[in-house]
DNA sequence: TTGTAGGCGTTATCAA
DNA sequence: TTGATAACGCCTACAA
């Protein structure tokens, strides 16, 4: 008495050439079941019997078999997928909200396509039209300044996908966005730099166009306006962000000696320090500083500066949660999500030496600090 | 007498519901071509006729139409998609590599899909086996210390696709790898210590499991043996490369006095600064420094730290422009591509104090710094 | 030059 | 519970 036996995959072929991955068909062939069956046992899906699952499974591992999640996308309409859109990831920025984005994706089963941009119009949008035809389930995009071409906006639409901005607002594309209350933070900022002090106080700004540059550049006006502090055209200049343009836009504004600076960047406060190396100036004897954006060496290196924080990780995280809620089909009502800043008081204001040398004014040192962190 | 006339897509269905993107047989129909036409015209294949050309490029701009990359992918096996897995983007070390990575990619028609492993091999296992599900046709690796699963391995090698190793050697996976000739740049940094006039100079490693951290460490201790330095025991500790780390190891270092200290990465840097501030101790005063990895704020803020900078968006570009070389199917001999650190002589280790005093030995300023600067 | 038809690896629908 | 079979959107022999 004889039994059929159906032959194991052995390797009469070509002993070492390029092994393909094994497909689900051959793992139904291998446990003798169907296409079905295999699929139903890799996905848990509706009740497979002991038996057929045991086989299934062993030929899986035997296998080592891996879905094909290109074709799982094909099918599903879905690539889990989500294209995110920065900028630079190497200004010191971004990392942080990329991680905090990857971290929230990676948690709902996403992952993240990344792209700079440049604030390069051009770049941004054959990113946007490269990540569609990729099929990405959604785009986490920190807009560059200036307007999409009509056709694109219109074809974005019509796909359906949906977008977050991540530090921006665009209201032509979407009105979800998640930002940092920059107003605030600039507000606050100089308020410090006013209770140092300091009088004649100049901003470094980001380029208008970008609608957080617009909203710090505001936030500065009006503490300026509170405090009863003048605003000279020469003390406000105008930097793209980068450090050259922090460098120009110091020689610039330190020509006019101004006594307190609150620049909108870090890596514009970078050039700012070359402008002051180079001019022979000190911070904070000749001036004082804040400026946005926090990071772990500037509690260790000198001058410390003071500066305004924005929860860069929960920007990414929260961007990335808001978007999978979109992808996952929630058409609720647009979500404008502002995070707060904090400023972090170190040296470069000269707050503790003005406060000691008693000229500080009426509001008490605890309370001003208090306030702060209220917030 | 009546002509049939096929019916232009005309929206009698619902005008405003979620449209579906047009797919290749849409813009067929519509041009009234045959699916064949319409794909030879996108992807510019044999010679079409200017007619056809003509009405089904005007069918493509009508509907907005773009090729679905998935469904090419799934059919060409080819994912124009590279996996890239980091420890953690958010250490300031891998914007710049990544950037470069992205750079080269792009360039070359490819994107990145972007994953943190945290240096955690469970991480990195999954992370790897998600993109060789998602089929990308090459990953760019920097591997977390500790040895794959075999199966793992194993798997790897089944599927063939292709892995370049960045920063890191893990000759069981690949031989091709792109790094940084870390022992010279150890070894460079060490003897400048000892130029500086720094006798007892201690190390802040990186865990020793990795690759590169062991490198500098050989660096560090044939720089000492060459200057006839000591090397004491308690004057070594492995860190993780995490600020942490270095403010542990600094504290632990620092209680022993040496007065010279070389770290192995910025991070630490920052650790071990903060440990500098606690006890009260200042650089270069009361030791020498020298650090790996340069970043633009190191040249403007105080103390200037003298560091071996590492080409890092080389480091990517041209790991990925090896991978891709490998993706079109190069099967030459493994590639190790060690590329040169640079010392950035500032003023931590207190170099310029020490030769003007006059107590440097016999090799003269200008030649050791021209030394370095041959490499 | 153009069209037809089969297949890439899944999931989904409907029978059995 | 299981199994054929039709999509998904594209590319590509092979035929016309």
């Amino acid at each position: 008495m004889f039994v059929l036996v159906r032959m194991a995959s052995s390797n009469k072929s070509a002993p070492k050439t390029t092994t393909k991955a094994a497909s689900i068909s051959d793992v139904a062939r291998e446990s003798g079941v169907s296409i079905f069956t295999v699929s139903a046992v890799v996905n848990n899906k509706s009740h497979v019997g002991k038996n057929l699952r045991q086989r299934v499974e062993n030929a899986i591992r035997k296998l080592n078999y891996r879905p094909n999640l290109i074709a799982r996308s094909l099918i599903k309409q879905k690539t889990q997928t989500i294209g995110m859109i920065v900028p630079d990831i190497a200004n010191p920025f971004f990392p942080m909200v990329v991680r905090g984005a990857e971290d929230a994706a990676q948690k709902q089963g996403y992952n993240l396509l990344l792209c700079n941009s440049d604030d390069s119009l051009d770049k941004e949008e054959s990113a946007v039209e490269l990540l569609l035809a990729k099929r990405v389930d959604g785009i986490l995009l920190t807009k560059a300044a200036g307007d999409f071409r009509p056709a694109l906006l219109q074809m974005i639409k019509e796909v359906n996908i949906p977008f977050v901005l991540v530090m921006r607002t665009y209201p032509k594309l979407t009105k979800d966005a998640v930002i940092s209350d920059d107003y605030q933070g600039a507000y606050e900022a100089v308020c410090h730099l006013a209770r140092a002090g300091r009088r004649r106080i100049g901003l470094i700004s980001g380029p208008l166009k970008i609608s957080n540059a617009k909203e710090r550049w505001r936030g500065f006006r009006d503490a300026l306006e509170v405090n009863n502090l003048p605003c000279e055209p020469d003390l406000v200049v105008e930097g793209d962000y980068r450090i050259e343009s922090g460098v120009r836009a110091g020689h610039s504004l330190l020509s006019h000696r101004p006594d307190g600076i609150y620049v909108a960047n870090h890596l514009m406060t970078i050039g700012l320090l070359k402008a002051v190396d180079e001019m022979g100036l000190r911070c904070p004897e000749d001036f004082g500083l804040v400026s946005f954006d926090d990071y772990p060496w500037l509690g260790v290196f000198r001058p410390r500066l003071t500066t305004v924080e924005l929860p860069k990780h929960q920007l990414g995280s929260e961007a990335t949660e808001l978007l999978i809620q979109r992808i996952s089909g929630d058409h609720g009502k647009p979500v404008l999500k502002k995070l707060l800043p904090e400023l972090r008081i170190r040296e470069s204001c000269g707050f503790a030496q003005f406060v000691a040398s008693g000229q500080h004014a009426d509001l008490p040192e605890s309370a001003a600090v208090r306030s702060m962190q209220n917030k």
